[in-house]
Formats: C-alpha cells, sequence, structure tokens
DNA sequence: CATTTTTACGAAAACGGTTTCGTAAATAAA
DNA sequence: TTTATTTACGAAACCGTTTTCGTAAAAATG
C-alpha cells in the first residue's frame, strides 16, 4: 500500500474528490451522513494529505524556520524547545538551520527561504553579520522574520532579547558589592551588538562605582579553547592581577576555572567570577558557579508566540514590538 | 515584487514555462545560448524556485525528520550537528520533532510524516516506546527509516549505535582496576535497550572479576532531580557504602557530586565515580570527571550518511546494517 | 401549485514546477 | 538532392489539494 489519496478515497465512495476535501475539512457544504462516510474510511485507509499540496495550494507550508548559529549550545538547544512548545500546538513544524557563525551560510539559508519553504523565520544572527540585506531581502517577499537573542539594530522587525545591558551591569555590580576592586571582562571578539551591550553594561556599573575601567581588563577572546586559556592565564598571572572576573559567556568559564587551578588561585578567595551561562551543571562545579542566566526557554516562547501572531495577520503591520526579558543572577560560591 | 515564478521568467523571455524548467536544471535540450539568458535573466530577479511544487511533482521534499526525545541535551544536539553537517551538502534540510520522551508524541508525529512530508526519518526513540507498530507503519508507506543512538531491536531497519555493552563493561573495569571492590549502578527507570546493555555490561564485568553484584547496589533513579538527589543520598550513607559508582547517563552526575560534597565524601578518595557524558565540561569539574563519551558527532554523521545512501537506492533493498561506534573511556581525577 | 431558498454535491481551475512527447527547423548522411 | 538525424523548443499532462462556481434535487415559502 502505497500512497492513499483524496482521489482514492473519492473512488472507494463514488464520491467526487471535492466532496472528499470538504468532508475531511467539515464544510458546511456536506451532509452529516457523507462527513461520516468520509471519516470513516480516511481513518481505515490511515488516509494522510499529501502536505506539500496543501502547501502549494494554500501558500503556507506550516513550517517555521529557525536559524541560529549553533545548536550544540545550551542557550539555543533550550530555546529550541521554547519554539517547539509553542509552534507544534498550532500544527506548526521546526525547519533547523545553522550557520556556523557563518554569514555566507546565513545568506544561503535566507535566499534559499526566499522560495517560500517557510512561513516565517525564527533567528539569533551569526557573529559575522554585521549588515541586514539578506534578512531585508526576505521580509520583502512577505516571510516575516522574529529576532530571538542575536538582533540586528539595523532591521526593523519584531525582536525578543534579554537585558544584556543591565545584566552585564548587574554581574559587575555583583562582584563590586562582594568587594572586588579590580575586575576583568572577558569577552569573545566579535561585532554583536548583545556584546557590546553586556560590556557597556560593566563599564557603566565600574564608572557609577568609581573604579578605573581599564582596556588591559578587558581580555578579547576567540573561538579556540587553548588560546583563551592562554589569554586567562596571563591575565592572572600579572603582578595586579584582576580581583573579579566577568566571563562574558558560557564557554569562558572553562580556562577560567583551569587557569586558577593550575595558578593555585582559590575562587572566591583569590578572585570572584560570575559568568553568562545556562549551563545547570554551573551548580556542582567547585565552587559552584555564580551565573548570569538568561531566559532562553522563555525567549523561544515569546519569539515564536510573537511571530504565530505575525503569520495571522500578516496584512496588520508589522507590530515591531521589542520583548525584553530580563537575565537572573544567580548567585552561588563563585562569587564569595 | 512578490514571487517570482517560472512564469514570469518565460514571459520575460518569450519563452515557454518548460524551456525555462529545462534550462535552470541545465537539460541537454536547451541551447547554451538560451540556457545563459534564462540564467542571467533568474538571477536578475532573483528567482527562487517554490520547493513545495517541485516537491509535489517530484515525490520528494528534500527534507529529513529528526525524531528525539530531548534537543536540550548535550548527546542529541551535537549528533544533529553531525546530521547537519551531512545533510546540507546533499541539498537536504533537517525538520526537528521532539516526543519529550513520550509514545504518543512519537507516534502521533509519525503518523503525520506518513503524508510524505520528509523523505526519510533518523531517529532515536522514546523512553516509552516499545512497540514498534507505528515505526513499521511509515517504513510500509516506504519512508526509511534510520536509528539513531536508541534503536528498537524489534525492528528491521539500518541501525547507527555505540557499543553500550561494552562500554557497560569497560567503565565497571576501569574502576575495578582502581581498586573498587563494591560498585554501584546508577541507571533511569527505562526499558531503553541502550540501558540494559550498559547494564548487562556492568554486571558482566563484576562477574569476570569475581565480583558479587547485588541488586542493592543498582539504583534506579528518575526525572526528577530531588527524587535522584535522595536515592544517591541514601545511598552513600549505608554502612557499606559503595566504593564506586557508575552513573549511567550525564543528568546523574550531579547527585553524586552533591551528595559527595554534603556527606563530606572525598572523590576519588572515598568513592571513584565514572559517568556516561558528553559535556565538555566534565573537565573543569572538581575532581575533573571520568567520562564515558558517546562520539555523537559521529553517530549524527554516520546515521545520516546510511539514510542519503537509502534514499538513493530507495528500491534498493534495505540494506539493514548495523554500524557500531565505540564509545570513549576518557580517564579524569574522579576514578583517582 | 408555483416559486424561492436551501441542501448537497460535482466540474474545473488553480498552486508552480517537471517531464513526456511531438515537431519544426537545421544539419548531416546518402 | 533526398533522406535521416540532430537540435531546440513548446504544448500539455501531472503531482494532490483547495476553492470557486454552477446546479439538480429537496425543502420551504407564498
Amino acid at each position: 500500500m502505497k500512497h492513499v489519496t483524496i482521489r482514492a478515497l473519492a473512488k472507494e465512495l463514488n464520491l467526487s474528490v471535492s466532496t472528499i476535501s470538504k468532508a475531511l475539512r467539515d464544510s458546511y457544504e456536506i451532509s452529516e451522513d457523507t462527513k461520516k462516510r468520509v471519516l470513516a474510511l480516511a481513518e481505515r485507509l490511515n488516509y494522510m494529505p499529501n502536505p506539500y499540496a496543501s502547501s502549494l495550494r494554500g501558500r503556507r507550508s506550516k513550517i517555521i524556520g529557525v536559524v541560529i548559529p549553533e545548536v550544540a549550545d545550551s542557550f539555543f538547544s533550550l530555546a529550541i524547545n521554547g519554539i517547539e512548545s509553542v509552534v507544534k500546538e498550532q500544527g506548526y513544524h521546526v525547519l533547523i538551520s545553522l550557520t556556523h557563525e557563518r554569514l555566507a551560510n546565513e545568506q544561503s539559508i535566507l535566499h534559499e527561504f526566499q522560495g517560500g519553504r517557510v512561513d516565517g523565520v525564527l533567528m539569533s544572527v551569526s557573529r559575522e553579520t554585521v549588515s541586514g540585506r539578506h534578512i531585508r531581502d526576505l521580509m520583502e517577499k512577505e516571510v516575516p522574520v522574529v529576532f530571538f537573542d542575536r538582533a540586528l539594530d539595523e532591521v526593523e522587525t519584531d525582536k525578543v532579547v534579554t537585558n544584556d545591558f543591565e545584566s552585564g551591569y548587574a554581574a559587575t555590580q555583583h562582584l563590586i558589592s562582594r568587594g572586588c576592586k579590580q575586575i576583568a571582562y572577558l569577552t569573545i571578539s566579535e561585532n554583536l551588538s548583545i556584546a557590546t551591550r553586556r560590556m557597556e553594561g560593566y563599564l557603566k556599573a565600574l564608572a557609577d562605582h568609581q573604579l578605573r575601567s581599564s582596556g588591559k581588563n578587558i581580555v578579547q577572546c576567540g573561538t579556540d579553547a587553548a588560546f583563551n586559556y592562554k589569554q586567562v592565564k596571563k591575565l592572572l598571572q600579572r603582578k595586579k592581577r584582576p580581583d573579579g572576573i566577568v566571563a562574558s559567556v558560557e564557554k569562558l568559564a572553562t580556562p577560567v576555572y583551569q587557569a586558577c587551578q593550575e595558578l593555585s588561585l582559590s575562587i572566591p578567595g583569590d578572585v570572584k567570577v560570575i559568568c553568562f551561562s545556562n549551563l545547570e551543571i554551573a551548580t556542582i562545579l567547585q565552587p559552584s558557579l555564580t551565573t548570569i542566566t538568561q531566559p532562553a526557554f522563555e525567549i523561544g516562547k515569546t519569539a515564536a508566540t510573537v511571530l504565530l501572531r505575525a503569520l495571522d495577520k500578516k496584512r496588520g503591520k508589522p507590530a515591531q514590538q521589542q520583548v525584553i526579558i530580563p537575565s537572573e543572577l544567580i548567585a552561588r560560591e563563585s562569587s564569595g
């Protein structure tokens, strides 16, 4: 038994294709009796409509494109969970496309989407993304795009983000309140707006508390773990080593912990640490890691909700809202 | 500018729709000159074919369904990476469907797939899945299914798994070689074949080394973190407490570390620990965690390769191979 | 009973590509 | 020069569903 089509049902019941279709969609044009018979047969033959025929005819695929830099990431994978929890309720499916932090990939993915493969897009831009040309091109084809977490300021559309500036500020202030006088900031060299906002928060907090901010205390890390380790180690070997560290992305916690152990520095005794992270395992690090935790699931959920709403109205102006869901500072032992 | 169709190109160049289509697909029937003109116009107007029209006509969607219990999981998210790296090269897309470990969800997802939404399926069964009826139903519709990691023995199809029995054995033997005499085994109560195989490996290793295996040393954990913590704590408070622990799933590392700290037990001094885990952060746990690490990326990659090959032949018998990619034991401090 | 309205259905035209088949014109072979 | 072949293209069917529109028959209305 290959594929059961509407035509097969029609033949079996001596009805027309259109009648079957209407019966399946519970149209008022069809008698209750006929509906029953059609439904029964469909059930019996295990009929499943061909989604592509429907998509073609109806010009909507019931598929949401999720374009992200990486999936093996505690933030993004949780966000996907949030997205999925919302869209599946409305019968939508989730198509994942990974950019691997490359603009070129992002461009070709969005370009392909111009063909109408997805009804809408949820995306977090890659680190390389500075211009929004490819994104606007897609939006001009009437494919709504909603940013989540990593938004591109330049593109005017809905955005669901967290309070990065305030989080950077809060993280820094937290260390200050714990007595830190010289606080270093670890960042991944990139041009993401969320990264700059976090750092601005850091700088503002220093300024507000009359602490000098020095370029030397801002350490540029990269994607290479070995390189990052060396950078952090160098930082901690300075004569005037910092007594506090704000690690602005999750993966930078590792080199900090490793370097401290290597150098026999005590956390939080010699240096207090706070890190932006969603990993639950932060709890069992020794010492447990104080984190700024982003509401990943919530962000995904909200972004999906916003997108579905946009798909509903479609013609109703893009509300172009910006939703901000605050991150949470979870104080643990590493900040003493 | 809404949607550029083949028809629009045809009109613009005073050619027929079929000529355009053939030109775009580089058919030998079309002159080089015409091809050039068509390609140029397509480029200029930013033409993108409607994938659903192609899917409908060609009866293939270029979409691979990935059905997994959970995405916020270090194993599955890495596996997705592996899958994506392979399929995107062949122009396929990845549709993610989450079962959340529920059979009912798994069934409805696969049922929907019977409509032809995906060309093939890569899946890891849910914990609740005991019968393969819904999977066979799908395969009868000629949608190839390849299992990865969590396979269902009962269903005859390609499987890409790791050596769970040997890994359970190796983990246990590792602790034995480190001097452990009484080794506990933590498991999630479930009926997954991979879980039982791991445990069988554990039991075999004990037997091979003349160590008594006691039911009391096999601790059933669940999905509730608090419950698991209590179970582990109770285990470690016994008068004859174990001197080694094999944690058969990643999330069980947390309660072990927490309980040991709470009870002031030293790892690996008082109790040695090994855990099945893919988390890189295992390195910076204190002490660093000895792990059995599954080749998640490789498994995903291989499974995808096998599936694509099956899609190629299609009519060529399902090779029905079983590929085994071994896990790796990474000895760190927790097993002393 | 005559007319209007409602009910229940079918024919056919989309949706946008792909592919088969037919055929003029150009070229090659005889 | 005549016939055979190749080249380059177009018409039309098709994939499976949805939706518009038309219409007999039945029911309601006057």
